[in-house]
RNA sequence: GUGGCCAUAGCUCAAUGGCAGAGCGUCUGACUGUGGAUCAGAAGGUUGCGGGUUCGACACCCGUUGGCCACCCCA
């Protein structure tokens, strides 16, 4: 016999073992649910993109986190997906005639190769929902408001998405008065407002050799309280691009309360910047305030990616749903509804004797067909192990058919939760059980 | 990519450098037309992996792999 090998999955990836499956179902089932109630289309690409078509897009240090997927006769340089935003712009350029605005989602899986942490993998399935095809603030607007439907949908209450622009950004830089080479680590520092603080954020400055004066007209601009946009435009509004930003997030405001989004689930704040290189309007990332525990979701305008690949630019805006890290929340809250089971079987049909086999199989198979998940018991003598497997396997009821209960053409259904039993005839056990089970829950946002 | 903590039965964890253990779980039996309770018994380990020090290593040293944490970055 060869020698036996380690079990075991690639470093940063996992198994997901079907009670986490079934959460992680209805997690997606709600999110893909509610893309759709907005009218975005399903679209998959392949998880594998061509290397240059992944490659100059996401900036330099993301780029090193990407899979490279090369068969040995390969002749074309092949990468693992790193996001769902790229595939999507090459669709864009490969497919012009599709009509515009084109809105569309996308779950799968990405990959990236950074150090794996609790909540942070390998492999991990992004939720990304965007509008291709319109440059209007109003489409900005129903990215914001999906993004609040759908976290409050799935029973979030206490998060925040916060908003910034591209523009702004730039426009603090110009504002600054810094050389583009110093930018990244400006916005690095800028990100780091909420962790480290604005004396952190001055502390990280300095010693990133950022010059004095610079560094106290970055002061005053933190200390602008969030979503006063009107102080902002003081500040920033000789500068053309930086006032561009701010006419776009004024309108997205604007339609964000037509909307009726309550203020406290967004938020303007100019020291929120996203690593990404793509972006260039309007930026999103929403924050669950308690527990504090990051960001769940992260988007934002990109409207010269398509361009990349095709002689015209498209403008495009959008967000990504992370996922992960929702259901990492979400299960440490214990967010779910009760009727979630631990298994998808709703009645297990037991086997008392050899010789009732055949009854047993044509009852599991009636319930079958009413719609009923029905688990047919493969053990023929010992009923109090069957049983046992149902409790095992969190089965919630069990079906007995002893020959009294055949020969009167009745079986026994037993409710493994609370221990009951009732005897019911065969013709009525599908409609009986059917009204023991929790009902669908209603099909309403 | 940098630094730190950790790795012993399926799980949670013990074991002065001197016989590798407990609780829970699993399996079998008692009971029997019925899971959980009780009782009795059993199985389960190359101590992550590879070297080294030692008469002797789960323990000490080096390396390696993986997990976690903080950076970096990010969902």
């Amino acid at each position: 016999m060869a020698p036996k090998i380690q079990p075991r999955v690639p470093r940063g990836m996992r198994d997901i073992l079907p009670q986490k499956m079934l959460l992680r179902q209805y997690v997606i089932g709600l999110v893909e649910k509610t893309f759709q109630r907005f009218g975005f289309e399903p679209l998959q690409t392949p998880v594998l993109e061509l290397r240059e078509t992944l490659m100059g897009k996401y900036g330099a240090d993301a780029e090193k986190l990407i899979y490279d997927a090369q068969h040995r006769e390969g002749k074309e340089e092949l990468s693992l997906r790193y996001d769902l935003t790229v595939p999507l712009t090459r669709v864009v350029a490969m497919y012009p005639d599709l009509p515009k605005p084109f809105k569309r989602y996308q779950i799968a899986p990405v990959w990236r190769a950074e150090r794996p942490q609790k909540g942070r993998y390998r492999e991990f399935y992004q939720c990304d929902a965007d509008i291709v095809g319109s440059k209007s603030m109003l489409a900005d607007a129903e990215i914001v408001t999906m993004i609040y439907t759908l976290l409050a949908q799935l029973g979030f209450r206490s998060f925040t998405t916060k908003i910034n622009n591209r523009k702004i950004l730039t426009g603090i830089g110009q504002y600054a008065g810094l050389p583009p080479a110093e930018l990244g680590g400006l916005y690095r520092s800028l990100d780091k407002l909420d962790k480290i603080g604005a004396d952190g954020v001055r502390a990280e400055m300095t010693q990133n050799q950022i010059p004095a004066e610079a560094i106290e007209r970055i002061m005053k601009l933190i200390a602008v309280p969030t979503d006063a946009l009107g102080e902002l435009r003081e500040l920033l509004g000789e500068f053309p691009v930086a006032r561009e930003g701010l006419d776009e997030l004024e309108q997205l405001a604007t339609f964000l309360s037509d909307a009726n989004i309550p203020r406290t689930n967004f938020q303007f704040d100019v020291a929120m910047v996203r690593g990404l290189a793509y972006y260039t309007g309007p930026i999103y990332e929403t924050v669950v305030t308690e527990p504090r525990i990051g960001s769940l979701t992260g988007g934002g305008r990109y409207d010269d990616l398509v361009g990349l690949f095709a002689n015209q630019s498209i403008p495009t805006t959008g967000t990504s749903f992370g996922i992960e890290r929702i259901i990492d929340v979400m299960d440490e809250l214990a967010m779910y509804p009760a009727s979630i089971g631990k298994t998808v079987t709703q009645v297990l049909v037991t086997i008392f004797q050899r010789e009732l086999a055949g009854v047993s199989i044509q009852i599991a198979n009636r319930l079958r067909a009413a719609g009923i998940n029905a688990e047919l018991s493969f053990e023929t003598e010992n009923l109090g192990k069957q049983l046992k497997y149902a409790a095992a396997k969190s089965i919630p009821f069990a079906v007995i058919i002893g020959p009294d209960e055949n020969s009167a053409r009745q079986v026994t259904l037993r409710d493994l939760t609370s221990g009951e039993q009732t005897r019911i005839d065969q013709a009525e056990l599908a409609k009986a059980l059917a009204a023991k089970l929790p009902s669908e829950p209603p099909d309403s946002i």
